[in-house]
RNA sequence: GCUCGAGUGGUGGAAUUGGUAGACACGCAAGACUUAAAAUCUUGUGGGCAUUAGCCCGUGCGGGUUCAAGUCCCGCCUCGAGUACCA
């Protein structure tokens, strides 16, 4: 009987949807854990091969902690709401929500054809109206928050106008771009709308005009770890700066917490990494500096006060406001072309450029505020208007940026540090001494900065200043597909719709802006609304992320309508375990999941303040592309060895008519109309032989790999398997069917200890040791190995087993029977195959996983390795019981002893039990 | 440039705490079965010298620590990922 894959798959799926097998629910009795995937955005090219890394590999792990009587929660949903599905609508009118329901329906088959034990009855989609619900609530309390300094959290925005009627500004220490104090006096003399605009200042979801990036391509703006080189990573389109009032979250006041809390969880080095860098806290100092002739000061922001006395001069970022008003009649022309020049360049151009050096003197001055001194105040765009105060004091003797500026534009250089040179660049390590600095001289970095800040202090001028690189996060987009926002306005002044109402998305015409450069929402009319208040509702939707932040809190109680989850739920399933994803998210996802989680947890609805508590990062599955080379301006393709005798374009060739690099010719001159009177020029051995590389898997380049075709062929456990058997889960690695039939041979091998040439063929016999052996080693070894991650090494130890069961030709049911559980996790198809011939009536996912027997193991022998010097030289067998000094005793009556001792006395001899003998001589 | 990670046979990879380098698999070669092929099974497979035992070399390169280094330390090279005027 043959092992039939698409029969026994096929069968177990239906057994497995019909028996809602993997339904879970909460159980106090037992101890939790949550696994949890990154969810999916359902793209129209459907999943492949890459894609269920992550999610074999979660499986495998939901599934062994099922086994091990743990409760396990392991959900799927889609991240339905996104760019491609309204660029489709553009382009066909067809409805967004129509093309993500096909999608999903697409990606549902073909993740139920892979076998996974998820839970459906959780599903979670962030389009759906009754899930978007919780995100517009969601919003609604960071809008009625703001962030309290003093006691690290977010607090009650009704708390903050008490104290603005009782104190004004003055006592509160807010996460706040209020600078300016205000009096009780001051707030209750405000007219409603006054008071509302100034609350935005402080709201952790607030309106502001804020540079944005702009993709006038896309119509919308952008988050910053939505650009990849300057361009927009959906499309690759250029943007630009532009200034827009936009909804944000004041994801700024979390920078702290979201720094330390990587402390607590589990992710990987260069993932924290890549978080701390995002977030970029830096310490220093800001200052103030009196601009001459003007009753105007420019802040500062420095990392290195000690260098104070090495400022020559003053950069401003050229869209500041307050350049027009000091420019100098002389300078004006020259400074509001700059501006325009650089205003008008892309965030790309401005990246291309980055080592021309460009600035403009504006004519005005400003007075160092310890030496008195005139400097002249410069625009320049290395200074960016979004860091910082946007103005920095440059110091060219420890900043390259400044001594490259200074340089260019014939600056002086001051000399502050002592027997350095800088004639050949800055000199920006922090070990040198101080000179030409006042009161700073002779002292070190160390001693001169806190001695800086003390001085600034002391002069009122200034104050020690922790400055983030990272931004307060851009919530609105000017997109149709995404959440609407709970959100009417009057007056122009932002209200909410109240708390039990959802906004969903009105019916449009048309998914594109309007001709007045409006949202595409300014098409619903009045009655298009299902809620419509005051003049008219907010027309801007919620970002990507805004759905992505919180869904792992959803699939705790999906369906609960009277809050996003109840607290018992959220407490008894608490921190996801084990998430599993892709690196790419490591800024934007993964962090503003961190920020959400923080905020609920400060207004009392959760019960911890980190969502993942392990993370691991699964590597990306690149594909192998294949190439042709065309002569230039023929139609005459010549293969890869000859290539270079000729001018040449490269191009893709589909991988399906590659085979081994040799390239099928007739069926790629079927491939498409353009190749059907195609000539070849071919090797001496009569093939074409293609090119290759390793590229991002995509439907362009005509490297894809579908699970389907190879589910078809080799089965799902065998795929599950051999994406396993791959390497470390985390490594990036090339796809290749190559040994795909390894695995395949593995999975017959173990069909085979069932069954013989007549059929099934089980023994009832009680197993030898050397049986048991076999089987509790490799129950050890495999749950070792899954505990650890380690999932490639789990599939050898399986081969090892079923390929020593073989050469015993163990068909014993006592030992299949554990064998098949351990198995399950990995391939739980033909597991439950398995366990249906073994007589089991139950599911294999309800077993428990077998203990470990130390006893089987005991060995009383030990095959030595004894090396001389070093090198290993023969083995010797001796039992285990031995005692060093009898270890020693028979090494050196061994026969091979003499040869290798040479007639010397050993020096040392080493014996480490049970591991190596090694003689010195 | 900076930060993080990684370099092991023809290939993917294993070696969990410093203790037999190359498990397992692919590929390749030879053989068995077969009219033949596929499938399956058996044997071999890091390199070199010997082909019988045996010896030498070998985990990117150069040093070091140690009885013992793929593993630890120092210096370099290469590749990958992230980031990029962040003051």
């Amino acid at each position: 009987m043959e092992y039939n894959h698409k029969e026994i798959e096929a069968k177990w799926q239906k057994f497995w949807k019909e028996n809602n097998t993997y339904a879970v629910t909460e159980n106090p009795e037992k101890e939790k854990c949550y696994v949890l995937d990154m969810f999916p955005y359902p793209s129209g090219a459907g999943l492949h091969v890459g894609h269920p890394l992550g999610y074999i590999a979660s499986d495998i792990f939901a599934r062994y902690k099922r086994l091990k009587g743990l409760n396990v929660l392991h959900p799927m949903g889609y991240d339905s709401f996104g760019l491609p599905a309204e660029q489709y609508a553009i382009q066909t009118g067809q409805h967004p929500a129509r093309t993500t329901d096909q999608n999903i329906l697409r990606y549902r088959e073909q993740l139920d054809r892979l076998g996974f034990s998820y839970d459906w009855n959780r599903e979670v989609r962030t389009s759906d109206p009754s899930y978007y619900k919780w995100t517009q609530w969601i919003f609604k309390q960071l809008f009625n928050s703001w962030y309290n300094k003093d006691n690290d959290r977010a607090e009650d925005i009704n708390l903050l106008i008490k104290i603005f009627k009782d104190f004004g500004n003055t006592t509160v220490n807010a996460a706040s771009d209020q600078i300016e104090k205000f009096t009780a006096a001051d707030w209750n003399n405000w007219n409603l709308k006054e008071q509302q605009s100034m609350l935005l200042n402080y709201r952790l979801a607030f309106l502001a005009d804020s540079w944005v990036n702009w993709c006038p391509e896309l119509g919308t703006v952008l988050a910053n770890d939505e650009i990849k080189d300057g361009v927009s990573e959906r499309g690759g389109f250029p943007v630009v700066k532009k200034l827009m009032r936009q909804w944000s979250l004041r994801i700024t006041a979390y920078a702290d917490r979201l720094l330390k809390g990587l402390d607590s969880v589990d992710f990987s080095d260069s993932l924290k990494e890549q978080q701390k860098n995002w977030i970029g806290k830096s310490q220093g100092a800001s200052l103030e500096f009196q601009v001459e002739n003007h009753d105007l000061k420019i802040e500062v922001f420095t990392t290195r006060p000690d260098t104070v006395f090495g400022v020559s001069f003053v950069v401003l970022a050229p869209e500041l406001s307050i350049i027009p008003e000091i420019t100098t009649k002389e300078y004006e022309k020259a400074v509001v072309a700059y501006k325009n020049s650089t205003a008008s360049k892309s965030e790309r151009e401005r990246q291309a450029e980055i080592n021309n050096i460009t600035g403009q003197f504006t004519g005005a001055h400003a007075i160092h505020p310890f030496s008195g001194e005139k400097i002249e105040i410069w625009i320049g765009d290395y200074v960016l208007a979004s860091y910082g105060t946007g103005s920095v004091m440059a110091v060219p003797a420890g900043d390259q940026r400044d001594w490259e500026f200074a340089r260019h534009f014939n600056i002086s250089i001051p000399h502050i540090f002592e027997d350095k040179d800088l004639s050949g660049g800055a000199y920006t390590e922090k070990d040198g001494t101080l000179i030409n600095s006042g009161f700073l001289n002779g002292l070190t970095f160390k001693e001169a900065n806190s001695k800086a800040i003390e001085a600034i202090e002391a002069k009122g001028i200034g104050r020690g200043k922790t400055n983030f690189r990272l931004r307060d996060a851009v919530f609105s987009r000017q997109r149709y597909w995404g959440e609407p926002f709970p959100v009417y306005y009057e007056e122009e002044i932002p209200h909410l719709i109240p708390e039990d109402q959802v906004v969903t998305l009105p019916p449009i015409d048309k998914y594109l802006p309007t001709s007045k450069g409006e949202p595409p929402l300014a098409r619903a009319k009045k009655e298009d609304w299902n809620v419509f208040q005051g003049e008219r509702m907010e027309l801007n939707t919620m970002p990507g992320w805004a759905g992505s932040s919180w869904y792992f809190l959803r699939y705790m109680d999906p369906h609960n309508e009277n809050a996003f989850a109840s607290k018992e739920k959220l407490d008894y399933w608490n921190q996801v375990d084990l998430y599993v994803g892709g690196a790419e998210h490591a800024v934007g996802h993964l962090l503003y999941s961190r920020f959400w989680t923080k905020f609920l947890a400060d207004i009392g609805h959760l019960s911890f303040d980190e969502p993942f508590k392990k993370l691991i990062n699964q590597g990306m599955i690149q594909g192998r592309s294949s190439f042709v080379y065309r002569i230039k301006d023929t139609n005459q393709f010549v293969s890869f060895g000859k290539r270079k005798e000729y001018q040449t374009t490269r191009i893709h060739a589909d991988i399906k008519y590659v085979d081994k690099n040799v390239l099928d010719i007739e069926a790629f001159k079927s491939w498409r109309p353009e190749f059907e009177n195609a000539t070849f020029i071919l090797e001496d051995d009569g093939t074409y032989i293609c090119g290759q590389d390793v590229e991002k898997m995509s439907k362009s380049k005509f490297n894809v790999q579908t699970p389907d075709d190879l589910c078809e062929e080799y089965g799902a456990d065998a795929l599950r398997m051999y994406e396993m058997f791959l390497g470390p889960l985390t490594d990036s690695k090339p796809w290749s069917t190559k040994g795909i039939n390894g695995v395949s041979n593995f999975l017959k091998k173990f069909w085979r200890l069932f069954h013989d040439s007549n059929g099934i063929n089980l023994s009832n016999e009680e197993p030898n040791a050397d049986e048991l052996k076999i089987l509790h080693r490799t129950i050890k070894k495999v749950a070792g190995d899954i505990e650890r991650f380690s999932f490639n090494t789990a599939v050898s130890t399986f081969m090892i087993a079923v390929n020593e069961l073989s050469a015993i030709k163990c068909n014993k049911k006592a030992i299949l029977k554990d064998l098949t559980i351990i198995l399950s996790p990995y391939a739980p198809h033909i597991a439950e195959e398995f366990w249906e011939i073994l007589g089991m009536t139950d599911s294999v996912t309800n077993q428990n996983f077998p203990e470990v027997n130390e006893n089987y193991l005991i060995e009383d022998a030990f095959s030595y390795p004894v090396s001389f010097n070093g090198k290993m030289r023969f083995k010797i067998d001796l039992p285990i019981s031995l005692t060093p000094e009898e270890v020693k005793e028979k090494v050196l009556a061994h026969d091979k002893t003499p040869g290798y001792l040479n007639g010397q006395e050993p020096k040392k001899i080493i014996v480490v039990p049970k591991r190596i003998v090694n003689i010195v001589i």
